[in-house]
Parts: C-alpha cells; sequence; structure tokens
DNA sequence: CATAAATCTAACGTTTACGTTAAGGTTATT
DNA sequence: AATAACCTTAACGTAAACGTTAGATTTATG
C-alpha cells in the first residue's frame, strides 16, 4: 500500500503556484491571513494545497474589493469563525451563548455583504460610463465612414 | 444685467465639497489627474464646480475599483482625448490619421472595459460566498430554535 | 558526504499616497 | 492699515505592503 501522503509543498512551490512571493507568503502568515502550515525538522516550511488555495484566494479579492490586508483579515475570519462554530457544535451546553455568536457572525457577513454590493454598483456605474464613452467614440467612427467618398 | 460670474472656490470650499484635504487636491493636482485650475493675481487657486465634480468621481473610483493614481491617470485621460478630439473635429485634414486615433481610443475603452468586467465578476464571486455562508450559519441558528423545547 | 540549491530569521530599504510642519505671501475683516 | 484667517511652496514624516540583502541553517543531488 503505497503511503498517502499528501505530498507537502516547500515555499517556493507555493510561491509559483499562487502568484505571490515567498516574502509575500511569509508576510501574510505572519499576519494571521493564513494558517501556520507544519514544519519539517528543520524548521522548513511544508505546506499543503489548500494553502495555495487560500493564498489565491486572498490574492484574488485584494485585487477585486481593493481591500486593506486588515480589511481582509476580517473577512478571512468569517470562514473560521463558522467553521470554529461547527468544531465545538455538539456540546450545546449554552443554547443562548450559541446562539447570540451566530447572531454575531450573521452580523459580520451582512455588513461584508452591504461593502460588497455597494462596491459592484459603483464598479456598475463606472462600466456604464466607460460603454458610453465607446458610444461616443464608435460614432465618431461612423461618421468619418460616411464622408469617406467625398473626398 | 448682473455679472454672471460662475462664483470660483477657494481649495477650502473645494476640499469640504469633496471630502478630500486640501494637500489631497494640490497632489492630484500636481500628478496631472485633474485640469490646473485658474489663479489669482496673488497665485491663489480659483476652482470651479467642475473641479469638485471630477474630485469627487475620482475618490470613488478609486475606492470602487481599487484603482492605484496611475490607473487612474488612464482611466481619466481617456475623457480628455476623446474630448480633445471632437475639439479640432472640423478640421478634417487627414481622414486616416483621425481613423487612427479613434481606433486607438477604442482600444483603451475595450481594455478598461475588460479590466472592469473582471473586477465585477470577481466581486460578484465573493458575493455569492458571502451569500453562502449566511446561508450556513442561518441554517445553524435554525437548529437551534428547533431544539429549543427540549432542555 | 561534500557541495550546491533552497530555506530560515532579522533587519533595513522602497514605493505609494498622502500627512504635517515651516516660513512666508495673500485675502478678508475690523 | 493692522490683524486674523487662509493660501502658497518646499521639505520632511509616515503607514501599508511588501522588496532586498545578509548570514546562518537545511535539504537535495551528484
Amino acid at each position: 500500500m503505497p503511503q498517502e501522503k499528501t505530498k507537502s509543498l516547500k515555499i517556493d512551490d507555493v510561491s509559483r503556484q499562487s502568484g505571490l512571493t515567498k516574502r509575500t507568503i511569509r508576510f501574510y502568515e505572519d499576519l494571521g491571513l493564513i494558517p501556520k502550515p507544519e514544519r519539517s525538522a528543520g524548521g522548513t516550511r511544508r505546506y499543503r494545497q489548500e494553502h495555495v488555495d487560500v493564498l489565491r484566494k486572498i490574492s484574488q479579492m485584494k485585487v477585486a474589493l481593493g481591500f486593506t490586508l486588515e480589511e481582509m483579515q476580517r473577512f478571512m475570519h468569517l470562514n473560521d469563525a463558522l467553521y470554529d462554530y461547527r468544531e465545538d457544535y455538539k456540546n450545546l451546553s449554552d443554547r443562548k451563548k450559541k446562539q447570540d455568536r451566530l447572531k454575531e457572525i450573521v452580523g459580520v457577513i451582512d455588513e461584508q455583504l452591504q461593502l460588497v454590493e455597494s462596491k459592484l454598483e459603483k464598479i456598475h456605474k463606472v462600466k456604464l460610463e466607460l460603454v458610453a464613452m465607446r458610444k461616443r467614440a464608435t460614432i465618431g467612427m461612423q461618421k468619418l465612414k460616411k464622408s469617406e467618398g467625398k473626398i
């Protein structure tokens, strides 16, 4: 039976697969933006594919939403919060507390949703402007074409 | 007949109306992001409402699109390019040249449109993720509610 | 097992997008 | 016309987000 090791990745692999520099990857780890990877006996970081996925996501979101890393932290924590919540879901000891926690989480999610929606709107407006500009320009070209014969 | 002066604004007025600091306004002028305002005899900047509009737009777009100021310059130049084109539209001297110029402009617009659309997509994905998370969280709350009686 | 190639931490450097302060000139008000 | 309130340029300061370099391991390879 082959040892089913998920073949750990070195930081350079992660760098190439995520498009982020090694410095940035370590930096994000320091900030707590990504989970700390395992270490070899000698101290070398050993990543799993999961890390690449998270890094890709962070990178995309940062570019798309224009979030600062601090904002990204808040966002990333949402997933963790929900996951953590599930983790100790079975010990239903304090129902009231659990409910409050969930309400809190939903609150933060709604905040983020509003933010994202307002960004969508604004960008949509920008798109409309661009489309209008394009139209103006192409109309200009058509006018040129029409007057082509009569030189 | 009342002298129809469009009542020039001082930098502090522009600052309050645009939400940008005076420093930022001067900074953007240095970068060529906004047209240079007139100056009084003594050298004080005299703005018009138009300036406020442009500044507001820049501010919004910067936040929404996460553009750097350099990218904003490219974008802002599109408007100018189209306007300039119209300016000397009547002297149709070189039809070929005009057509090339317009093609160029449309090309840049299309670039920007692609960029904007890809941003819209990415943000939409983020939104979907948030919605999914919200659902997970609210389902959790319902489970709690259901198990409420049987303590 | 020697040596090259990659990794580690730590620290200082850089760029962007302004903030802040200084020193002096201009406008507005009394 | 004096004085406050605002404006000007110039220069240095700063926070965020990494880049770069150094010096010391560690890991991979012939």
